[in-house]
DNA sequence: TCGACTATTCTAGTTTTATGGAAACGAATG
DNA sequence: CATTCGTTTCCATAAAACTAGAATAGTCGA
């Protein structure tokens, strides 16, 4: 991932409306959401919805595939690990101290973390 | 890390100049590096600095230590993981699926990937 | 105490981004 | 064809963020 890809990755996720959306989506998993679900869910307008979807798209972050009328919304997940990656690459010089263990919190629900 | 700790990080780094910053500092490591340091590598006015490593000490990305004349900064290393750890939370709702395999791609210089 | 040096705060002007109502679009249904 | 429904685009307003010169505050050596 270039760097111009993750500021873009990062300037959208930095946003409380985008940011659930896109955990919305990660958490759907690869099935993802439709695009009026995701509104009901989060409560918010078509319009700016649409405006938010638009700007995770253009990040790379998600993708839409239209199924009839409805419009189908995925979390890219090769874009997430990439941006994950980014932010840890060479990280203390590539040494392997106890302050950088990257991916080391990284946990799901029944870890005990 | 709450969904108000992603957002303010996130934020911060979704913005060129503070990603390069955050950057630089992960890199040093534990060891960090002066303001003026950072100013110097980055080709920025102090002000804009001084600003910008605001921003990111205000979002828990990074510490800062004065030292005498100098400030050191240093990356805040679990903010990092606690950022990455929020993103890929119950991702696919805990299915190990293919797509599914946050911190794969975490790599190191060498690694081949 | 003074001057040199490092860093931050103040300040204002510019640019960018967010919001949501209204209208438009496209696809399915009858 | 007409209608309905999901979605997107348009647009004007409102809000927030970026930038950097100038002024300020703290630290060190002489």
């Amino acid at each position: 991932m270039e760097t111009n890809d993750a500021i873009a990755a990062l300037t959208a996720l930095g946003h409380a409306k985008r940011l659930a959306i896109f955990r919305l989506l990660v958490v759907a998993g690869p099935v993802g959401r439709m695009a009026g679900d995701i509104g009901d869910e989060l409560g918010m307008p078509g319009a700016t919805l649409s405006f938010h979807l638009k700007e995770l798209a253009n990040a790379g972050l998600i993708t839409a595939e239209p199924q009839g009328r409805f419009v189908c919304y995925r979390a890219a997940f090769d874009a997430m690990n990439g941006l994950i990656a980014y932010l840890t690459y060479n990280c203390c010089a590539g040494s392997t101290g106890a302050a950088c263990t990257p991916g080391s919190a990284i946990c799901q629900p029944g870890d005990g973390c």
